[in-house]
DNA sequence: ATCATTGAGTTCCGATTAGAGACTATATAG
DNA sequence: CTATATAGTCTCTAATCGGAACTCAATGAT
């Protein structure tokens, strides 16, 4: 939709906002997740265009997170199923979910949705660990910085971001 | 921006995107977590216009996910800063980071963000695990059903969108 | 005291994009 | 042969976006 802008182009937040930083292509996503698969599926579930509805398809199918296959024995149709990149993204809809459901409007303290995590049994709850050490990671607990191929004037332009306002004299007497 | 449809209202998904759906909010969000948090800061780093940056920081504001306080020393300006409610999307950012780190375009393979978990020292990636016994939670090991509190047509909905095709025969002979 | 600058917006304008709905094309059921 | 379902495309209007200019208050410099 948007253009990355060019300091950030890199981001990894940047990148799957991509293709989930426009609402119904998240909601295509999740639709997909609960199994919807069809056209027609998508439209009637979504009450979305059929005009926007095929334009986002086809950006999807385009970025690799859907994939179109026909339908054997019904000549002229077709599916949108998940590639493996777009089940990856389960994670992100999980960490949605587990949000709206504390904090959402209407949600909070409803059970719209059921998760049940087949290994266990039990309603599943997403929780961010993190990977090396098993903990939660919580938001005070992580710091962001710079990584090795960040390109200089995106660290510049966050530094910058993140001074506004403290102004320093700019020159004191030499 | 969309107003949700009626059979979702209170899909946990869609409350979260009522907040993140919008390309622009989730990428304030993440300057947010960066440590930004001006109005010139964010406009700067962003590469927004005033418009839609007052536009969105009133809506973030409004939705409860950040908080507008008047600086001490410097009157008439302000600063934007997390609420709880939007701390506690820190995991949907992580689950972003994770994404776009694997998948995404051009940063697959780079190091643009370098995250540490401050309580054990490592680079933090992201992992969703299930809440109840710890084990990750892998997208076919999920099963999502209706909860107790979703309204009978959007189960109705959905049960449409996932039969779409299979042409059952309306009556054989009665 | 005055002038320039910065922060934080608002307002106006032209260009995009979205959504509603009509229209098309193909396949199948009856 | 006709009606219906799927999967789109096309057109037209309404909303939204980005850009630039403008406002207004508070400093900082001269």
């Amino acid at each position: 939709m948007v253009k990355l802008s060019g300091a950030n182009a890199r981001c990894p937040i940047e990148a799957t906002l991509d293709v989930l930083g426009d609402r119904w292509s998240a909601l295509i996503l999740r639709d997909a997740f609960y199994g919807v698969r069809r056209f027609e599926g998508f439209r009637r579930h979504l009450g979305i265009s059929r005009k926007v509805l095929s334009q986002r398809l086809s950006r999807l199918v385009d970025s690799g997170v859907l994939r179109r296959a026909p339908i054997p024995g019904q000549a002229g149709q077709h599916e949108y199923r998940l590639t493996p990149k777009g089940g990856d993204l389960f994670p992100v809809l999980l960490a949605m979910v587990r949000w709206g459901e504390r904090w959402g409007t209407s949600a909070a303290g409803r059970e719209w949705l059921r998760l049940v995590h087949l290994d266990c049994g039990q309603p599943a709850h997403a929780r961010s660990v993190c990977d090396a050490c098993g903990q939660s990671l919580r938001l005070g607990r992580v710091r962001a910085l710079p990584g090795r191929d960040a390109p200089p004037e995106a660290v510049e332009s966050l530094r910058r971001a993140t001074r506004i306002g403290k102004r320093q004299k700019p020159s004191s007497k030499p």
